[in-house]
RNA sequence: CGCGGGGUAGAGCAGCUGGUAGCUCGUCGGGCUCAUAACCCGGAGGUCGUUGGUUCAAAUCCUUCCCCCGCAACCA
């Protein structure tokens, strides 16, 4: 008999930057719904991939000096790039997209040419405001204070050629489709979707643009590339082979079972997304899920905050100090998966403490420890059961239905509570039997490997419920309470008495070693400090001036004859200086908070002469010394402008 | 009146198809000693933002106002 299929998708995501923590909880969450459908023995197709074109990597690539290319390559395939963070994130995807992959690309061109065919994409024009300096059109709620965002400077209307795609000619059906069944979860979006989009009425869609180039080129029309609607949400289909020879299982896996995806981008998915495959008569997905975000302390994160290291989570350093099967536990265990979550690295410290280190580990720990200790690690095949066992014989047989029921609910944390229910009803369970007091009495043997076998059992069913979370630390966990392939499967996980009478246990490693928190939060801000590096803020370019303002300034090499503080001045030095003219020079500059005196003298230093004589605390200063400044961390820092000794004084910069 | 989410014990959250207010951490006390000073039991602590209403009964439904957050055509 064929398996079932299921095909789940992340978002691509934008690689203009780094991907941060918020990234990283949507595709864990995504791969614990593979790997849990994957369990329960279905065809699992996991897509995730990277949107590379566009106007903002267009504008990064040329800053930093590369092709747009060279750019997103570098930020997907380089060194602790994207699909590096996948790897360490222990991402299941059997699939990876990129945009910019040519038969994507290819497939693209067709499916656009196919709706321009049928008439509902159609050539318009696309109004906004237009800078003529920065050559960007901005819309108007993009302007700040009615200026051109990037610039500052005054905008004024324009219009740009561009194709459109008729939206509006879907309108009813799609909110047919948002308001019947269960195509956008939570519910909550739906209306959100209605009030604010769809009753509005829709404008039919830009979906090309000629003001950039780095895009997928309109083949029948040169100038104009696809805009990111067409070009992002096909991959979807295009990653399957729709249209393209370069794979070929989209009638196995299409329609989508389910697109996890932001809640910023419910919008596309649940609007113009199907909207678009209407258009090219193609099945809906069945499931939009708009998951929630994570906060810090009450603000978004960011990439665009980039510069803000207080607000940026590092995935790369939580997984490596906490390990990823914690992190990837805590991101899934702690915030409703609907709605958004605060994170904090308190919060996860004591997560890990408190879930991973005292319920689950210990409970493996003691479990396996008095299995050797009373058994020697093999438990006989004798048993006798009591009426204390009934509760947790109960609970071990149903908690996997529990689970999978909040599961097929992407309910992903409340599945993992209940797989805490059944590992604190066993912490509890060993209190009430008491093993070590039934261990004294050689007659009681056959209780006690009850004990310790209803403990094991309990901890089997709880590790293959969590390894669609904790993939590799369930691994070691298994090993450790001896239980093989076959009692790792789903079907095992929904009954009790799986394990072998003779079972055979052995104790390891600490799963999750307990934290202690000042000191985890410590080695956490040095090693964040330490990866980040300074941040140095850097000033923009200022307007122009002409080669004649510059060459008006007369800069000059000049020699530090002597240098001394000036008395009651924090910051001002007094320098005397050989100029080249025969005749010394006085200036005065406030970098005492940066240089010593005897520091300087005998440095060969650059000043601008020709500004006007001035007077600082009393003394006359002839112009002034000239120093690299920029904003680090906040605080300002300076360098006093030294050139070789072998220059000679006088010499001129130009 | 742009739209949406939220305001519940010291902190962070759940409950919100109406019926004695729960969870985790913290705190106080007790138990146990197999275990990662972990585990188990119990106590203290909340007039569920505010106003009015529906009801035998409201954190839960409707209403007033206040405060916080997000979105507003490419930040998961």
């Amino acid at each position: 008999m064929e398996k079932k299929t299921f095909y789940i998708t992340t978002p691509i995501y934008y690689p203009s930057d780094k991907l941060h923590i918020g990234h990283t909880y949507c595709t864990v969450a995504t791969d614990a719904i593979a790997r849990y459908k994957r369990l329960r023995g279905y065809d699992v197709m996991f897509l995730t991939g990277t949107d590379e074109h566009g106007q903002k990597i267009e504008e990064k690539a040329k800053a930093a000096g590369v092709t747009p290319q060279e750019f997103v390559d570098r930020i997907v395939t380089g060194k602790g790039g994207i699909l590096d963070l996948w790897k360490l994130m222990n991402i299941s995807n059997d699939r990876f997209i990129r945009t910019t992959d040519d038969y994507h690309v290819a497939a693209i061109q067709r499916i656009f040419k196919k709706m321009y065919d049928k008439g509902d994409i159609y050539k318009g024009a696309y109004k906004g405001k237009y800078c003529t300096p920065c050559e960007s059109f901005w819309t108007e709620s993009q302007l700040v204070d009615g200026k051109c965002p990037d610039c500052g400077r005054e905008v004024h209307d324009a219009e740009e050629e561009a194709y459109f795609f008729r939206l509006s000619k879907y309108a009813k059906p799609v909110q047919d489709l948002l308001e019947t069944g269960t195509f956008l979860e939570p519910a909550s979006r739906v209306n959100e979707m209605i009030n604010n989009f769809i009753k509005p009425g829709l404008e039919d869609l830009c979906v090309s643009r000629t003001s950039f180039t780095w895009g997928i080129p309109v083949d029948f029309d040169p100038g104009h590339v696809v805009y990111v609607w067409v070009d992002a949400l096909f991959n979807y289909c295009t990653a399957l082979g729709l249209l393209n020879d370069r794979y070929d299982d989209y009638d196995k896996y299409w329609p989508a079972d389910v697109h996890i995806v932001g809640k910023e981008i419910v919008r596309f998915h649940s609007i113009i997304w199907p909207a678009m495959l209407m258009s090219m008569e193609l099945p809906l997905p069945k499931k939009v899920y708009g998951h929630g975000w994570l906060v810090i302390d009450g603000g978004k994160v960011s990439k665009s905050k980039a510069n803000n290291t207080a607000n940026v989570i590092d995935p790369y350093i939580l997984a490596d100090q906490f390990g990823v099967d914690a992190l990837r536990f805590f991101l899934l265990r702690t915030f409703p998966f609907g709605s958004d979550g605060n994170f904090t690295n308190e919060l996860l410290i004591s997560t890990i403490n408190t879930d991973l280190a005292n319920d689950l580990g210990n409970l493996v720990s003691r479990t396996t420890a008095m299995a050797e200790k009373y058994f020697g690690g093999q438990l006989p095949a004798e048993r006798e059961a009591a009426e204390l066992d009934t509760e947790l014989v109960s609970l071990i047989g149903s908690t996997a239905e529990s689970y999978a029921a909040q599961m097929d609910a992407l309910q992903l944390h409340l599945a993992l509570e209940e797989v805490f229910k059944l590992i604190q009803r066993a912490n509890k369970y060993i209190d009430e039997t008491q093993p070590w007091v039934l261990a004294r009495d050689e007659a009681k043997k056959p209780r006690l490997a009850a004990v310790l076998y209803n403990l094991l059992e309990a901890l089997r069913v709880s590790l293959t419920l969590l390894t669609p979370f904790m993939p590799e630390s369930c691994e070691k966990a298994f090993a450790q309470i001896g239980a093989d392939e076959e009692a790792r499967s789903w079907e095992s996980a929904c009954r009790y008495g799986v394990l072998p009478a003779e079972v055979s246990v052995r104790k390891g490693e600490t799963l999750f070693p307990r934290l202690d928190m000042t000191k985890a939060l410590e080695e956490l801000a040095e090693r964040e400090a330490k990866a980040h590096g300074p941040q140095i803020k850097v000033e923009p370019v200022l307007p122009d001036v002409t080669i004649d303002d510059f060459a008006a300034c007369d800069m000059r090499v000049c020699k530090v004859l002597a240098c001394e503080a000036v008395k009651k001045s924090e910051k001002l030095l007094k320098f005397q200086l050989d100029d080249g003219s025969g005749t010394p020079r006085q200036i005065l500059s406030g970098i005492h908070k940066f240089y010593e005196p005897e520091q300087l003298v005998g440095k060969t230093v650059v000043a601008i002469l020709n500004l006007p004589s001035r007077k600082m605390m009393g003394q006359e200063s002839n112009g002034m010394l000239l120093s690299a400044v920029r904003e680090v961390d906040g605080k300002e820092e300076l360098h006093l402008l030294m050139l070789p000794d072998d220059v000679p004084a006088g010499s001129r910069l130009c």
